[in-house]
Order: C-alpha cells, then sequence, then structure tokens
RNA sequence: GCCGGUGUGGUGAAAUGGCAGACACAACGGACUUAAAAUCCGUUGGCGCGAAAGCGCCGUGCGGGUUCGAGUCCCGCCACCGGUACCA
C-alpha cells in the first residue's frame, strides 16, 4: 500500500452535485424572499423577465429546461447587476389532455393536473431556477385565476368585444366535440387519426380581435426588440390587403324573363378583389362551394348540386392528405350570368374549388391575363383571356399572365385606358362607390377570435340564457362561476357541463325566472392572455392585478419562449393587452419590450417529443451530472437562438470541468482567507500589489479581467451564453496551468483570492448550486445572488504587447510583436523588420501599406 | 410557390470586413496504475516537402462581384431545416 497518492487524493476536495445541490435546495426552499421582488421604491431600476408558462403535462421536458436556464441564467445576472428582478412561474393548467387522462384512468382533471403541477415544480425546484414561487405560481385552472377570466370576459361583453353568432366549427364526430384549428392535424382530428373533421355550424361566442387588426399590424413595426420572423408571422397572419368590393348583377333566369322581377328579388355577387383596375379583363365570375347563392340555386339544380358536393368531398380528401394548397383547380358553369358594372358585359357565373369561402366575400372576378391563378383556371376551361394592363400603351408581346401593378398602364378598357394601374385602382373605386356598385375595402383575413369550448376543463362562460330576457351576463358580484369538480367525464357527445343540472339550472340573475347557464368553456388561450399581469399581483383577491403593480412591472422587459406560439398566444395576448389598456387598467399598449425565441432541442437528428420516442429526462441527466451540469450543457451546445442537439458525452464535459473548478478554488481557499485575514488587519479592500506581482500573477490577472469584460458585455447584447462559458472555460485553463506556480506561493494572496472570488461570481448565473457551495467554502456568510456582479479593470485587462499578423498582398506572411500603444509607424517599422516580409517583398515595389491600429498590417506590392 | 433560418474539421461550434476552426466533444498517443476507472500531459482541417525544428500549397455549399483584405458585404444559384399555403 503506498498511501501518499491516496492520501492526496482524498484531500483534494472532491465535486459532489448530489451532495451539494439538495443542500442548496433545501435552504432556497426554506427562502421565500430569496427571489422575490423588492419594492417598487427601492431605486433601482427594474427588470421583468418571463419564460412562457408550461402546460403541466406532468414531465418537465429537456426543451422547457433549455428555456428556463436562458431565463434563469438572465434574471440571476440581473439580480447581481443590481436591478429589481421579477421572474415568475406558473401553469397553463386548463385544457383537454386532463380530460383525456380522465377518460384514460379515471383521474379527476383537477387531481390529475395539480399531481402533474406538484411534480414538475420539484423538477425546476432541483434545477435551482430562480422563480419567486411564493409570490408568483399562478395555476390558470383555480378560481382565484379563472374568475378573472370571467369579469374580462364580461367586460368585453359590455364593450361589444364579446358577442354571439352562428359559425363554422371544427367538429369531431368520434369526440363529439368541437376542436380548436391548432387541434386539427391534416384536417384530423388529433386523437382520431384518419377521422375527419367536419365543419358544423353552431351557436359560438366571439372576441373581437378584428377591432383591433389594424394596431396589431401596424403595432409591430415600432417592435424592434421581437424577431422579424414572428413580426412577419403576424403580419401574414393579421393579413391585411386593400382593395375594392365590387357588385355584379346577376342576370334573371330566362324562365324568369317576361315577368316583373321586382327589386328585392334581384341576385347580386360582391366580389373582393386588389386589381379593380383589371376589371374589364374579367371574362367570368368565380363563386366559392360553399357560396350562399350557390347553395341556393343547387336546390332547384341537381348537376350543380352534384358538382358542387364532389368538389367539397375533394376538399375534404386533399385536407386530409395534407396538399390542399396543390389540388388541381376545378371549376363548373352554373349557367348564370353576371354583368360587370364597368363595361355591361355578360360574364359566366362558375363554382369553383379554388376560391376560399370564408375570405373576403367568397367570390371573385376571375381576370386571366393578370393573375396566375385564373389564368390556369381559364386555359383548362377555355375561357376567354383578355389582356388589359400593359407596361405601356404600345405592348404587342406580352407573357401571360401579367400581374405587375406598378409600372403599367391599362388598356382597352374603355375610358381608362391609358390610367397608370395604381392611381386606376383607388379611382376606379372611387367611380364605383360614387355609382353604388362598390366600395374601397380593407380584408383581413385574421378572423374574431372563437372562444366557446364544448370541454369541461376550462373557464366557465359567465352567461345565462333566459326564455324572457335572453343571454344575461352574470353579475360580477356573483363571479367566479366555479366549474363544478365532481363530474364524470364520458366519451358523449357535447358540452360536458350540459350534463350537470346543478350547474346548468339557474334562476336568471335579471327577472329570477328559471334559466340555463351557457355549458361551454373558454379556450385556453384565454388564461394565457393576461397570465402576466396576474404575477405582478398574484395574490389580490379582489382585483384581476393593481393597476399600479402593472404600471410598475410593464412592459415586460424580456419575455422568452418557442416560436411555435409566435401567432397564437403571442397575439392573443398583444389583443388582450389593448384591451386592458382601453379599459382603462393599463398604461402600456404593448406586453414585452423585446421577445426571444429560442431554438429547438434536437436529438439524433429529430425534435425531441414523446411521439418520436428519442426524449431525454432532465432528471436522468441531473441524477448523473447534476442540474449545474445540464443547464449549463444546454447553454454552452450551441448559443440559444438555434437549435440545439443534445449530446450527453457534453453534459460529461461540462461536469467534468465543474469538478476542475471545484477542486482548483477549493485549494485556493486557504490562500483566500490568507487575503480576508490580512486585509481585515489592514483594515483596507485588499493586498493585491500589482507592481509587486509576478509576470504569472499579473497574466492571470489579466485574463480574469478580460473574461469579465467578455461575458459582461455578451450579457447586455447578443446572449452568446455558448461564448461566455467558453471565455470561463479559458480562464479556468489559464488557472489550471499555473497551478504549480501557485503552489509555490510565486503568485500573491491577493490575486489568487481575487481570480477565485471573480471566478465564482462569473459562473453565479451559470452553475448557481456549485457557485453558492463555493461562495460558502470560501468563508462568506452573504448570498451569492445579491452579490455585485464583477467590474472589469480595463487597466488590468489591456496586454502590453500585442501580436500583429502581417500580410503581402492580403496573404499572412508573419506575426510581429509590437507595444500595444505602439504608433501606425513603429508597427510599419516592425513589420518591414521582420525577415520573412523582407524575403517576400524583395525585388518588388511596396505600392501601398495599410497599417490597422492593434489588428495588422497589409503590404501592397508590385 | 411565398416567408424565415442554416450551410465552416469526425461532431457541437468560434470569428466588430483584418492570423479561419477559439472553447468543447470524440478519436489517437503518452504518464500514473498489477490492471481498469478517474485524473493529468500531448496530437488532431486537407494535401505535399522535411530526419527534425519547420516550410509550402489548398480550404468556410456553388458561380460571379466590391475591397489592400471576404466565412462575414453585394448579385445570381444549389441543398437542407422550419413556417405558411389557391388570401383574389
Amino acid at each position: 500500500m503506498n498511501s501518499m497518492p491516496e492520501f492526496e487524493n482524498n484531500n483534494a476536495a472532491r465535486y459532489t452535485p448530489s451532495e451539494i445541490e439538495p443542500k442548496w435546495q433545501a435552504r432556497w426552499d426554506a427562502d421565500p424572499a430569496l427571489y422575490a421582488a423588492g419594492p417598487h421604491s427601492a431605486g433601482k431600476p427594474k427588470f421583468y423577465c418571463i419564460e412562457m408558462l408550461p402546460y403541466p403535462s406532468g414531465v418537465l421536458h429537456i426543451g422547457h429546461m433549455r428555456t428556463y436556464a436562458v431565463g434563469d441564467t438572465l434574471a440571476r445576472f440581473m439580480w447581481m447587476r443590481g436591478y429589481n428582478v421579477l421572474h415568475p412561474m406558473g401553469w397553463d393548467a386548463f385544457g383537454l389532455p386532463a380530460e383525456n387522462a380522465a377518460l384514460k384512468n379515471g383521474t379527476p382533471p383537477r387531481e390529475w393536473t395539480l399531481g402533474n403541477i406538484a411534480a414538475m415544480r420539484t423538477q425546476m425546484r432541483r434545477m435551482g431556477f430562480s422563480y419567486d414561487w411564493a409570490g408568483t405560481e399562478i395555476a390558470t385552472c383555480l378560481p382565484e385565476y379563472y374568475r378573472w377570466n370571467q369579469w374580462f370576459f364580461l367586460k368585453m361583453y359590455e364593450r361589444g368585444l364579446a358577442y354571439r353568432k352562428s359559425s363554422k366549427v371544427n367538429w369531431c364526430p368520434k369526440c363529439a366535440t368541437v376542436l380548436a384549428n391548432e387541434q386539427v392535424v391534416d384536417g384530423c382530428c388529433w386523437r382520431h387519426e384518419g377521422t375527419l373533421v367536419e365543419q358544423r355550424e353552431l351557436e359560438q361566442w366571439f372576441l373581437r380581435i378584428t377591432k383591433y387588426a389594424d394596431e396589431l399590424l401596424d403595432g409591430l413595426d415600432a417592435m424592434p426588440g421581437w424577431p422579424e420572423k414572428v413580426r412577419t408571422m403576424q403580419r401574414n397572419w393579421i393579413g391585411r390587403s386593400e382593395g375594392a368590393r365590387v357588385t355584379f348583377d346577376v342576370v334573371p333566369e330566362p324562365k324568369e324573363q317576361g315577368t316583373e322581377i321586382r327589386e328585392q328579388e334581384r341576385q347580386h355577387i360582391a366580389v373582393f378583389t386588389t386589381r379593380v383596375d383589371t376589371i374589364f379583363g374579367a371574362t367570368s365570375v368565380q363563386l366559392a362551394p360553399e357560396h350562399a347563392l350557390i347553395k341556393q340555386w343547387a336546390q332547384t339544380d341537381a348537376v350543380l348540386a352534384r358538382a358542387v358536393d364532389e368538389m367539397i368531398a375533394q376538399q375534404k380528401a386533399a385536407r386530409e392528405a395534407g396538399d390542399i394548397g396543390t389540388i388541381e383547380k376545378k371549376g363548373v358553369s352554373t349557367g348564370r350570368y353576371a354583368i360587370n358594372p364597368f363595361n355591361g358585359e355578360r360574364l359566366p357565373i362558375w363554382v369553383a374549388n379554388y376560391i376560399l369561402a370564408d375570405y373576403g366575400t367568397g367570390a371573385i372576378m376571375s381576370v386571366p391575363a393578370h393573375d396566375a391563378r385564373d389564368f390556369e383556371f381559364a386555359q383548362k376551361y377555355g375561357l376567354p383571356i383578355k389582356r388589359v394592363v400593359a407596361p405601356n400603351l404600345d405592348t404587342d408581346d406580352l407573357e401571360l399572365p401579367y400581374t405587375d401593378e406598378a409600372e403599367s398602364v391599362l388598356v382597352d378598357s374603355g375610358e381608362w385606358t391609358g390610367e397608370a394601374s395604381l392611381e386606376a385602382q383607388d379611382k376606379m373605386a372611387r367611380f364605383a362607390e360614387e355609382h353604388g356598385f362598390g366600395k374601397k375595402t380593407t380584408t383581413y383575413r385574421l378572423k374574431d377570435w372563437g372562444v366557446s369550448r364544448q370541454r369541461y376543463w376550462g373557464t366557465p362562460i359567465p352567461m345565462v340564457y333566459c326564455k324572457a330576457c335572453g343571454i344575461v351576463p352574470v353579475p360580477e358580484d356573483q363571479l367566479p362561476v366555479l366549474l363544478p369538480e365532481k363530474i364524470e367525464i364520458t366519451q358523449e357527445g357535447g358540452s360536458p357541463l350540459s350534463r350537470v343540472p346543478e350547474f346548468v339550472n339557474v334562476a336568471c340573475p335579471k327577472c329570477g325566472e328559471p334559466a340555463r347557464r351557457e355549458t361551454d368553456t373558454m379556450d385556453t388561450f384565454v388564461d394565457s392572455s393576461w397570465y402576466f399581469y396576474r404575477y405582478t399581483d398574484a395574490r389580490n383577491a379582489h382585483a384581476a392585478f393593481d393597476s399600479a403593480k402593472a404600471n410598475y412591472w410593464f412592459p415586460i422587459d424580456q419575455y422568452i419562449g418557442g416560436v411555435e406560439h409566435a401567432i397564437l398566444h403571442l397575439i392573443y395576448s398583444r389583443f388582450w393587452t389593448k384591451v386592458m389598456r382601453d379599459l382603462g387598467l393599463i398604461a402600456n399598449s404593448e406586453p414585452a419590450t423585446r421577445l426571444f425565441t429560442q431554438g429547438m432541442v434536437i436529438k439524433d437528428g429529430a425534435k425531441m417529443s414523446t411521439s418520436k420516442g428519442n426524449i431525454v429526462s432532465p432528471d436522468l441527466m441531473i441524477a448523473k451530472y447534476g442540474a449545474d451540469a445540464t443547464r449549463m450543457y444546454a447553454l454552452f451546445a450551441a448559443p440559444p437562438d438555434r437549435d440545439l442537439e443534445w449530446q450527453e458525452e457534453g453534459v460529461a464535459g461540462i461536469s467534468r470541468f465543474l469538478a476542475r473548478v471545484y477542486r482548483l478554488t477549493m485549494k485556493f481557499a486557504a490562500a483566500v482567507e490568507e487575503e480576508q485575514t490580512t486585509a481585515n488587519a489592514e483594515g483596507a479592500e485588499g493586498t493585491r500589489k500589482n507592481a509587486e506581482e509576478s509576470d504569472a500573477g499579473r497574466t492571470l490577472l489579466r485574463v480574469l479581467h478580460q473574461t469579465v469584460a467578455k461575458i459582461t458585455e455578451d450579457f447586455n447584447g447578443r446572449w452568446h451564453f455558448n461564448t461566455c462559458i467558453a471565455a470561463i472555460m479559458i480562464l479556468v485553463n489559464e488557472i489550471s496551468a499555473r497551478e504549480a506556480a501557485i503552489d509555490a506561493g510565486e503568485i500573491s494572496a491577493g490575486t489568487v483570492a481575487e481570480v477565485s472570488r471573480t471566478l465564482i461570481l462569473l459562473l453565479a448565473p451559470f452553475a448557481p448550486f456549485m457557485a453558492a457551495e463555493l461562495w460558502e467554502q470560501m468563508g462568506n456568510d452573504s448570498v451569492l445572488l445579491r452579490q455585485p456582479w464583477p467590474e472589469a479593470d480595463a487597466e488590468l485587462a489591456r496586454e502590453s504587447v500585442v501580436e500583429i499578423p502581417v500580410q503581402v498582398n492580403g496573404k499572412l506572411v508573419t506575426v510581429v510583436k509590437v507595444a500595444a500603444d505602439a504608433d501606425d509607424e513603429t508597427i510599419k517599422a516592425a513589420a518591414f523588420a521582420d525577415e520573412k516580409v523582407a524575403a517576400r517583398i524583395a525585388g518588388k515595389t511596396v505600392v501601398k501599406t495599410i497599417v490597422v491600429k492593434g489588428k495588422l498590417v497589409n503590404l501592397v506590392v508590385k
């Protein structure tokens, strides 16, 4: 037995995250004030940082974990920078999976959901995320929260922003329920693959988001802190297009001729077009298969009826196959005609499968010469193609379809011939309006938000239907309308709540007579549309939140989440913000100044997901490598906005790095103590004496301060945490390389103390458990999170000698060393003095010398 | 089709228009060990020359351009990933 090495081994501090992490987790859990935001009057600048709240599915996924690691690292940094930080967490706790779980194993949705929340909260605590649980945690399925959904709904109803109308909805015949658009996958139910979703006409509640369409769209231009991608997606989703509506009269049926047609019996077709300037080129009118007139005509026209049915069936099939965009254009003539109000031409009316019923008016004028789709259609069916726009009046040969409008003029367009396209659009629309057959119109792709769901696990819509009084809102003082908890979830159709008599039967709030409650619940996107306001005042029992608190914290300084919410959640919550502003509750018009969308986590080349079976469990990672290594790897492996390939070897690498840091730092603890003792004795801030420090010590200090500067800069700007961590690794490598010198006392205790101390501070946002442990082991009893972030000392960070690459004609020849503050002439001289340079330029003429101070020299020779 | 994004070693990736491949992972070689693990040290873009120190050439998806100088900027392509899809 040779005891010497073993002795040393035993003496070296071993990094044991399995001991350190639970110890600190317990301490942090026991101190609710640790992550609580300070008072508003504290004189500190505020920083409101949120990661999108998760759905409590039961397991924290490594993809979530990455998002939270990004937010947590930033929040910790901002704490240390002296900001008043609000960093909340909550649960998007309503939704269909809870009902599915109930169906599958009989667990009541509430129980299932709260159980999942508890499990995930534990996972998050294990990761060491700095959430103010006590002050902010919310679960949207609790009455304390959802009563305010109901309250907002009533406010919107009062203002005409919530209304009820009959509308088409997605209906799964197997679930016997309405589905949200996002639950329709390739035309089928997400739970019943292969079961086509039907369109059913139902009475539904809608929120009038279209009232804010222009503001939602225009606001995007003034949001530089949001990714361009998200803004573009929202612009497309809102889909504003300016054009004109033009009314075409339908020519009466021959059989009707001779008899007097009364004005109210006349039929009209309104078409929407963005190119009214091309109207002289219209050669047919095309209606959507679902258009009201088609339905009417089909009643007496069996051939038409069959054709329309076929079209609708075919569209369904195409949707099922997922290739709705590539479906072949098909149409059938209705045998009827419409009159072009501009020139009196008689145009055949067709029904065509490429006309969308729910966009514009569900009808178009077909201008084959100037629209690619109309062109394709006209060619297929031999409809005339009439050119009415050209680059100029003399154009003979022109490839069709010709769709340019910016530099085109009208031809063969009667009195409008010669007009520029863009101007004609405006003039012709006004002409139509003056003559009563049209109007300038703006159309949006965005539709009002249908919020009714025939489901159980959601917020009850606070409305009552009374035979005598009609729709009666539940009075505010009767909120919340509680969701009954004892309910059997079955496969039966219709709203589950409609089968709970105690819930349904209610006295009319107005007249007191027996009435029925609304049994639909709200879309869960309502819950997440305003939750971040609730965080600012989460325990308020009298209001959704206190305006003063919301106004202090809003807008959110940094919102972090997945790009998959770019449209739905992020439009709904912008809408909600504007409504709340108009209700006088808040002062801001947009919820978040900056939005960050992190990349996906990839495993084996595919997005990590349960269905692909390539899930990595954070718990397993924590058990093997610790939470610090797990979260640090998630930040190190790629910049946060990029997709991240999860490689376990990488986590192992980080954990080795942390072990090295731990061992080194623990070893220097003695030096730190010595330093502190001396400092106390001298009453000064430190004993470092730079002038007397060894070269090794000075180099170490230089690297240290360079690292501080780099990380501080990256936190404030680009968020490239991967290079921040790399910088810390470089620093640790430098320390490691000087371990022997430190052991030999060649570097002063003051320097060793400063380096160790600062290293811990730098690690604090990335590896909070280990940093806290080391901080304590160094003899500090202060809270690491409350320590000020280190300041980079520019003087110490400065290099005295720099290496300047020398190029000849742009090609690297050598590197020369010069003083960091050398002037151009000195650098130039050093370059010319170099042998290799001399050899390279021998016999040639130097025509130009470029000196970039501190960077390089380039000699241009001939 | 349209809108984003990405293309750099065996892999993840670095690089305000200024030494391409930092920092890691993996691999290989070595030290320690009876052995292994752990740890530490070293090598690692390609090709060529050299006994070696070293030296030369090529190299950031492809083709052009701007510049003293391009992974980076401009023009035109290609591939992959994501979103969207007949929006009149």
